[in-house]
RNA sequence: GGGCGAUUAGCUCAGCUGGUCAGAGCGCCACGUUUACACCGUGGAUGUCGGGGGUUCGAACCCCUCAUCGCCCACCA
C-alpha cells in the first residue's frame, strides 16, 4: 500500500468480498476497530514541524446535542483526517466546557445543592439527591456546600454528560485522540488558569478597579463587553417638568426611566442648543424629589433627542457614567444589586413630599418602582401628557432577560487594549498575521478590537467557576486592604481561597483583624477558555507535549465567539507567549432549517443528531456537512444526506466490482483471497494512460483545496471525477478487463493494462475519500488491504505518481472515447430500446482532433457501445463547425426570446392594458431588442468558430454519432 | 446609522484573476432489469445569473445604485 515518490507498484492484499454490500453497522464495526487499534492516536514523539494540532472547541458539557455540532466537527475532522494522511502526527483532543452558568444550574438542580464560600471543605460530603433532572429544587430547599465540594459535584455529573457527546462524536467517525481531553472545571485547567492569571498579574496586567460598570440583576454579577446583547425593549417616554431654581418657568426633559429620578444629579445640553444654552451654569429643582441640579453643557447632549434637554442619574445608560465622570458630578446611587431599590431614603432628598414617595419605592424593583413614579409626576401635575410607548435598543447580558444595570463595584480587569492604544494595535496586527477562513471573517476580528472601550473584566460574582488565587489582608480595624493582595506559589495551584489557606497564616485567622480573607469571586468562563491551547498541549508541564504542539495549528470555532472566544485566547497568547496561538482558524457557518430559519435550542427547531445518523448513516450525514463551505451557513438537506448514502453505496459497489475482476469463477463466485500487484508498468493502453492523467489531476486539484482548507470545493472535485470514473471508465473498459480465455498476447495485456489501472484508480479514490465518508472506504479499503492497516493512516496519493504512470498522454482521450460512448447511448435512448441493443453501423462525426484522440480508445468504445457492424468517421470542417455553432445559437435565441416573450405575456395579464399606440411602440422596441440579441449570438457563435478553426478549445464539439443502425433484434 | 455576507433552474448549491460560465445534484419526464450497483442505469426538459444604470470588443463576475434576507457593531434621554 506503500506510495513513495519512487515507487511504481501498489500492492494489494485481497480479501473476501460480500456477495452483496451495505452500509449498515459499518460505523459500530469500525468505530469498535480504529479505539482498539489506536487508530486516531497522536504519537508524540516527533518534533513541531511534523505535528498538526488542533485547537478543538470544548462543547458545553450540559448542552444538548444539536446537528450544529455535526456540522462544525465535521468540517474539522476532514482536515484532520487529511493531515492525518499527508504524514502529520495529528494531535486532536477533545475538551468540554463544564465551567459557567449553564453548568452551575444544571449541578445545583441534579443534586440539590448550592454554594457557600463559608463553608470549609468536606471531604464525606453526600449531596441530598443524585439525579433530580426536571424538577426545580427551590432555592431554601438546596443543601449549602463549600465551592470545592459543588466543583467534585460538577465533575461527577460532567462525566455522564461528556459520554453523550463521546458517544456522537465516535458515531460520527470524529478521529479525535480521545486520551487527550479536558474539561474545563477539572484541577489540571484550574491550575492553568490560576497559574495564567498569577502571571499577568505579576506582569501588570491585570488590575482591579472600583467602578461603576454593567450588572446582571437576575445573576447579581458583573458582565462584559463581550456579553453584551443588545435587544429590542418596550418603554414610554414621560415628559418631565424640572422648575428654574429662580421660579422663572420649567425645563422638560424626556426620559423612559423615570425611577431614576431621585438618582438625578445633573441636567445635560448640548452648548449650541440656542433653546438651552442661556441655562448652563443654572440650577434645576427636579419634580417630586425637589432635589436641585445643574445645568451643564456637553456635545454628547442630542438636540433632536427627547426635549434636547437630558437628565443624568448614577447611573442610567453608560452615556451617564461618561458624564458622571467628565464633568464630577455627584455619586446618587439608588439601584441595589438585586435590581430593587434602596430601601432607606438617600439623605440628599430632604421634602417631606420627597421623602414620602420615596418611601412608597424603596425595595421595589425598577419596575414597579417606575409605575410608582409616572403616577405620583401625574398627580404633582409634574408629568406633561401621557407616557409615550417606544421600542428602543438596550443592552442585556446574553444569558440574561432583564436589562442590565450599571452598579459601582470593585472588580478585576485584565489589558485587553481596550483603554491602551499600544496594546490594541499589537492585538489588531496579531489579527493579521492570523489566517482566516474564510478570510472575510477578519473584519469581524478587526471591528471588535477597534470598537473595544473597557478592558475585560473577568471577574464574576458567582459561586461556581475557577477561583482567584488570592487572599487579602484583613487590617486591624477589620478593613480589608484589597491593595496587597496575597497569592500562592505557583506549584500550591489549583487554590480555593475559601477553604484554603495562604502561606504565613493560620486557618483561624480567616475573616479576623490582622487576619486574611478570600476573594470570593470567580473568574469568567472565558478567563479560562481563553486557554485551551495552553491547557490542551500541557503548558508549564514537562512532558514535551507543550514542545510538539504549540504555537498550535489551527483553531477550530463559531463565528459567533470571534469576539469572545478567539480573541481572548489572542490577548491571552500575545501576554503569555508574545505569539498567535495558532496560524489558522476556521469559521462554520449556522445550520438553518428548511426555511432558512437559523436552528437555535430557543426556536425549538433543532434537529437532533442522531436521528439523520440512524437514517442515512455517519458518512452521509458527514457528506451533507462536507458540501457546505467553511462560513456559510448551511440548509439542513436530508436530500443531501440521501446523496451521501448513495455515494456511499456506489464506493462499496465499485470497490467490490474492480476488486472481483479476474477473481471469478464460472459461477462468478469470487475466489477467496489473493494478492495483487499494480505495477504502472502495465499500464499500456492510451485509455488506461489518460485515466492515470485525469487522476492526477484530480489528486492535484483536490489536495490544493485541502490545502487551502476548501474541503467542499476538494469533495466537489473528487466525487465528479469518482462518479465519472463508474460511468465511463468503468463501463468501457469492462469487456477488456475481463478478457477471455483464449485471447491473445496483446489482449492479454490489455486486460493488464485495464485490471492495473481499475486496481489503482480505486485505491486512489478510497484514499480521496477517505477523509469524508470514513466507514465506507475504511470497509473497501479492508477488502483490498487486508491486514495492512487503516486507509486512514495510508498515505495520501501523490499527483507525481499517476502523472508519470499516464506518460503523457493526455486525459482528453478519456473525454472523448466518454463522448463517443454517450454518444452511441444517446441513439439508443431516443430509439427507446435496450442499451444491450447491438449498434449494425455508426458514423462518428466530431471535429478531427477529438476524432484522433477517440480512435485511441476505438475498441473499447465499440464494445461497450455493442457496436458489431460498420464504424465510419465523419470530420466537420470549420464550415460544418461554424454552420452548426450558428444554427444552434440563434434558434438557442429565439427560443429564449419566445419563452421571455411568453413569460411577460403572462406577467401583463390582468394589469392594465396599454394604449394601441403604446403597445405599438413597446413591440416594436422588444422586437428591436430581441433581433439584437439573436444578432448578437450571432456574432458570438462566428466568433467562436473563428477561435476553433486556430485550433483553440477544440474539445467543446461534442463527438456525434450519426446513421446509427439498430439491430433491434439482436439482443 | 457603520460593516460583512448572501441573492444563479421548482429545491440545495458550484461557477477561480471579466473571454465555452449558463453548470452539478436532487426533483420532474421518457426509456431500460446491462454478469458492481433498482439504495440502479441511460437520455431529456427547465434560468432576462435580485432590479436598474455604467465601464468594456465582451459582464453572473468589475464600478455605481436600489431592493430583499441573514449576521456583527453603534444607537439606551
Amino acid at each position: 500500500m506503500a506510495q513513495d515518490d519512487n515507487t511504481e507498484i501498489i500492492t494489494a492484499n485481497l480479501a473476501p468480498l460480500p456477495s452483496k454490500v451495505g452500509v449498515e453497522g459499518l460505523e459500530e464495526k469500525w468505530s469498535k476497530r480504529w479505539a482498539a487499534e489506536k487508530t486516531y492516536t497522536f504519537a508524540g514523539n516527533r518534533p513541531r514541524g511534523e505535528v498538526y494540532s488542533i485547537d478543538t472547541p470544548p462543547p458545553t458539557a450540559s448542552g444538548h446535542l444539536h446537528v450544529g455540532h455535526v456540522f462544525s466537527y465535521t468540517h474539522t475532522d476532514i482536515i484532520a483526517r487529511y493531515k492525518r494522511m499527508r504524514g502529520y502526527d495529528v494531535f486532536y483532543p477533545m475538551g468540554f466546557d463544564d465551567n459557567g452558568l449553564p453548568t452551575e444550574r444544571r449541578v445545583q438542580n441534579y443534586y440539590g445543592v448550592r454554594v457557600d464560600t463559608s463553608l470549609p471543605y468536606d471531604p464525606d460530603f453526600e449531596p441530598p439527591f443524585h439525579g433530580t433532572e426536571g424538577k426545580k429544587i427551590e432555592a431554601r430547599d438546596q443543601v449549602p456546600c463549600s465551592r470545592t465540594n459543588f466543583i467534585e459535584l460538577c465533575e461527577q455529573l460532567s462525566a455522564e454528560d461528556e459520554k453523550q457527546f463521546r458517544n456522537l462524536f465516535t458515531r460520527l467517525g470524529l478521529s479525535v485522540d480521545w486520551a487527550h481531553s479536558y474539561h474545563t472545571i477539572g484541577e489540571r485547567e484550574r491550575t492553568v488558569a490560576q497559574k495564567a492569571f498569577l502571571r499577568n498579574l505579576g506582569r501588570g496586567e491585570v488590575y482591579q478597579k472600583q467602578a461603576p460598570g454593567l450588572w446582571d440583576v437576575t445573576f447579581q454579577t458583573a458582565v462584559a463587553q463581550a456579553e453584551l446583547e443588545s435587544r429590542q425593549y418596550p418603554g414610554k417616554y414621560h415628559k418631565l417638568a424640572f422648575h428654574k431654581a429662580d421660579g422663572s418657568g420649567d425645563v422638560y426633559i424626556e426620559t423612559t426611566r423615570p425611577e431614576l429620578l431621585p438618582a438625578c444629579v445633573a441636567v445635560i445640553v448640548n452648548p449650541e442648543d440656542e433653546r438651552y444654552n442661556d441655562l448652563i451654569g443654572t440650577e434645576l429643582i427636579t419634580p417630586l424629589f425637589g432635589v436641585r441640579v445643574k445645568v451643564y453643557g456637553h456635545e454628547k447632549a442630542e438636540m433632536d433627542k427627547g426635549t434636547g434637554a437630558v437628565m443624568c442619574c448614577t447611573f442610567g445608560d453608560t452615556t451617564d457614567v461618561e458624564w458622571w465622570r467628565e464633568l464630577h458630578l455627584a455619586t446618587r446611587p439608588i439601584i441595589l444589586r438585586n435590581g430593587r431599590i434602596t430601601e432607606e431614603v438617600p439623605e440628599w432628598i430632604t421634602t417631606d413630599e420627597g421623602r414620602r414617595v420615596f418611601k412608597e419605592m424603596g425595595w421595589k424593583t425598577t419596575f414597579s418602582a417606575r409605575t410608582i413614579v409616572a403616577d405620583e409626576l401625574k398627580k404633582s401635575g409634574e408629568l406633561i401628557g401621557e407616557p409615550r410607548p417606544t421600542m428602543r435598543m438596550t443592552n442585556f447580558y446574553e444569558k440574561g432577560d432583564k436589562p442590565l444595570e450599571i452598579i459601582t463595584s470593585r472588580q478585576w480587569y485584565l489589558r485587553n487594549g481596550g483603554t491602551d492604544q499600544d496594546l490594541r494595535q499589537q492585538l489588531l496586527e496579531r489579527g493579521k498575521q492570523l489566517r482566516f477562513h474564510p478570510d472575510f471573517m477578519r473584519q469581524r476580528y478587526d471591528n471588535w478590537v477597534e470598537g473595544l472601550n473597557t478592558d475585560w473584566l473577568i471577574s464574576r460574582q458567582r459561586f461556581f467557576g475557577v477561583p482567584f488565587p488570592l487572599w487579602y489582608p484583613v487590617k486591624a480595624n477589620g478593613e480589608t486592604d484589597f491593595d496587597h493582595p496575597i497569592t500562592p506559589d505557583e506549584d500550591e495551584l489549583p487554590i480555593d481561597p475559601t477553604t484554603d489557606t495562604p502561606a504565613g497564616y493560620e486557618a483561624g485567622q480567616r475573616d479576623k483583624p490582622n487576619g486574611f480573607t478570600a476573594e470570593k469571586d470567580v473568574m469568567d468562563t472565558w478567563a479560562t477558555s481563553s486557554l485551551t491551547p495552553q491547557i490542551v498541549t500541557h503548558w508549564g508541564e514537562d512532558d514535551g507535549l507543550y514542545e510538539r504542539t504549540f504555537p498550535m495549528d489551527l483553531r477550530p470555532q463559531g463565528q459567533d465567539i470571534i469576539r469572545t472566544w478567539l480573541f481572548s485566547t489572542i490577548v491571552r497568547s500575545h501576554l503569555e507567549s508574545d505569539t498567535l496561538p495558532w496560524s489558522d482558524t476556521t469559521l462554520s457557518g449556522w445550520i438553518l432549517d428548511p426555511d432558512h430559519k437559523k436552528m437555535s435550542k430557543s426556536k425549538g427547531n433543532v434537529v437532533v443528531p442522531n436521528e439523520p445518523i440512524d437514517k442515512f448513516g455517519a458518512d452521509a450525514v458527514r457528506y451533507w456537512a462536507a458540501s457546505a463551505r467553511l462560513g456559510m451557513d448551511a440548509t439542513y438537506d436530508t436530500g443531501q444526506m440521501k446523496i451521501g448514502r448513495r455515494l456511499d453505496i456506489k464506493i462499496l459497489n465499485a470497490a467490490k466490482f474492480v476488486l472481483a475482476i479476474g477473481r471469478e469463477d464460472e459461477n462468478h463466485e469470487v475466489t477467496q483471497g489473493a494478492h495483487a500487484s499494480w505495477s504502472t508498468h502495465n499500464i499500456t493502453r492510451p485509455l488506461d494512460r489518460a485515466v492515470m492523467s485525469r487522476l492526477a489531476d484530480v489528486v492535484r486539484d483536490a489536495t490544493s483545496a485541502l490545502d487551502d482548507y476548501e474541503h467542499a470545493k476538494a469533495l466537489r472535485i473528487i466525487e465528479s471525477a469518482f462518479w465519472s470514473f463508474c460511468d465511463n471508465y468503468l463501463e468501457l473498459v469492462k469487456n477488456r478487463a475481463y478478457g477471455t480465455p483464449d485471447a491473445s498476447d496483446a489482449d492479454k495485456a490489455g486486460t493488464l493494462s485495464a485490471r492495473t489501472t481499475l486496481g489503482l484508480t480505486m485505491d486512489c479514490f478510497l484514499r480521496l475519500l477517505a477523509p469524508y465518508m470514513p466507514y465506507a472506504t475504511e470497509e473497501a479499503w479492508g477488502w483490498m488491504h487486508e491486514g495492512e492497516g487503516s486507509v486512514h493512516r495510508a498515505p495520501w496519493p501523490k499527483a507525481s505518481f499517476y502523472r508519470a504512470a499516464a506518460l503523457k498522454v493526455p486525459a482528453e482521450i478519456l473525454d472523448q472515447a466518454s463522448q463517443a460512448l454517450a454518444s452511441l447511448r444517446k441513439a439508443k435512448s431516443e430509439a427507446k430500446v435496450s442499451m444491450k441493443t447491438p449498434i449494425l453501423n455508426v458514423t462518428f462525426a466530431g471535429i478531427g482532433s477529438a476524432l484522433d484522440q477517440m480512435r485511441e480508445a476505438m475498441t473499447d468504445v465499440l464494445e461497450a457501445g455493442r457496436v458489431s457492424g460498420e464504424v465510419s468517421f465523419r470530420e466537420l470542417t470549420l464550415d460544418d463547425i461554424r454552420k452548426k455553432l450558428i444554427d444552434q445559437a440563434v434558434s438557442n435565441e429565439t427560443e429564449r426570446q419566445k419563452r421571455i416573450a411568453e413569460k411577460q405575456a403572462k406577467k401583463a395579464e390582468g394589469k392594465k392594458p396599454l394604449s394601441p399606440e403604446q403597445a405599438r411602440k413597446k413591440a416594436e422596441a422588444l422586437t428591436k431588442r430581441r433581433l439584437a440579441a439573436i444578432e448578437q449570438a450571432r456574432k458570438k457563435a462566428e466568433e467562436e468558430a473563428e477561435q476553433l478553426g486556430k485550433g483553440e478549445g477544440g474539445t467543446e464539439i461534442p463527438i456525434l454519432a450519426e446513421d446509427t443502425h439498430l439491430d433491434e433484434n439482436g439482443d
